[in-house]
DNA sequence: CGTGCGCTTGACTTTTTTCAATAAAGGTGG
DNA sequence: CCACCTTTATTGAAAAAAGTCAAGCGCACG
């Protein structure tokens, strides 16, 4: 069943037996978002959560005056929106789809249930869970103990590494995003970015596009054994 | 037996049948550290996780010039450390004693045999993880999109709803480490609170002590609709 | 071909931190 | 019980970091 497969490429749903997967695809329900809608709203209660098959969502917060602090941008098959399916509570945050986005939704009770039969699947999210968790103690610490060079620095160097450590880094967001990514908004990181491109530790020509040309700099940056001038 | 008997009490292993305690209560080994002994550090491999049974821990990062940010601080009753457990990686922060404590220390792999045979305990820690998620999308909030004064009222708020809505608020930590929970450093909340008692909004008398005076201007403070002159 | 949104830059303000000095509190050992 | 010493808290003055407001540019999209 097609369901069934696009299951099984998940990581969370790796090695489970394919009887479970059948399960799984039933109680699965496919769901689409366009571009700019909203998945869940904070204090929306939760009944299930999503898997994404495709598109982009984006995880934030906002503060009464606008500024917004993305948590996590979940790509292909990424669970999202599963604390309330264990917590009872509401969603901590607002999801939107950053481009339009296809996804299977699983219902709480019925994962649940899947979960008292099939441990296996337990610790699969136990560890999804953790590994964000780890995820917010860095980016808790990077908002209240580096700076917004540092943070970008840091920044720069994740997404050279997830790309074989190469110098030219696409982000495949806007400017204003990865300002919400970082904590800052748009004006400061284009001044921090002129900064940098001022003391040529980066290129920063086009839209998306910035390449590493001094990697040393970055990296003490992101160390905070250096400082821009 | 002891060990079951404390283990009972303890919320995550609340409705555990009394085989699965007498488990756990086999598996479990006790640990004791002193005021100020590390628990363990960032980057340390973890091989299990701790309950404590007696005692406070706080759990934190540093940054290199000595600037503290807590990210809990765990009383009776409550585990930590439990993220490698299920990530297979290293500790993330650091943890401390901050009195004398004792621990209930759980092997990694002893747990994760129990999870497979009883899945209730695997909903158990779910829950517990993903409280913790949402508790950490708030400090991240707090962090980026709220300021100090903003922050120590809603903390104050907090720990009045904690104790019943009294007025009277016992810290019982000092303000160095309020500071650390707030992502600020103790000049910055003296300052605050100086400026709160002028105000009339609060008494801050005694070391550990504050007492709410305007519950009002507390609210409107942490909500954002109002600020310290 | 305009309109709008994303991005940049400048000038200014606010918030927070830094550095330094002092005062008060708490625990320890004589 | 007191003296001493370390830790904790407070306050001032100055600096730094980040945010606000406003203006202008350019590219994309309708």
């Amino acid at each position: 069943m097609d369901i069934a497969k696009q299951l099984s490429h998940i990581p969370l749903f790796q090695g489970l037996e394919p009887q479970y997967l059948q399960t799984l695809a039933r109680m699965a329900i496919k769901k689409f978002f366009k571009r700019g809608e909203t998945v869940f709203a904070e204090g929306d209660p939760g009944t299930g959560f999503h898997i994404i098959t495709t598109g982009r969502v984006k995880v934030y917060k906002t503060s009464p005056d606008g500024k917004e602090q993305i948590l996590h941008i979940m790509s292909q098959g990424e669970p999202f929106g599963e604390v309330p399916v264990f917590t009872g509570q509401r969603f901590p945050a607002y999801a939107d789809a950053l481009t339009d986005t296809s996804t299977l939704f699983i219902p709480r009770d019925d994962f649940i249930n899947l979960i008292r039969t099939e441990p296996s699947v337990a610790l699969s999210m136990l560890s999804v869970l953790s590994q964000r968790l780890k995820g917010f103690t860095v980016l808790i610490e990077d908002l209240s103990l580096r700076e917004v060079p540092a943070r970008l620095a840091a920044y720069l160097l994740y997404i050279s590494e997830r790309n074989q450590g190469a110098d030219d880094i696409n982000l495949d967001i806007s400017k204003t995003q990865l300002a919400g990514i970082l904590g800052t908004i748009p004006e400061t990181l284009s001044r921090i970015l002129a900064r940098m491109t001022k003391e040529e530790i980066i290129e920063s020509d086009d839209k998306r596009h910035i390449r590493i040309c001094d990697r040393t700099a970055v990296e003490e940056l992101a160390a905070g054994q250096r400082r821009l001038a």
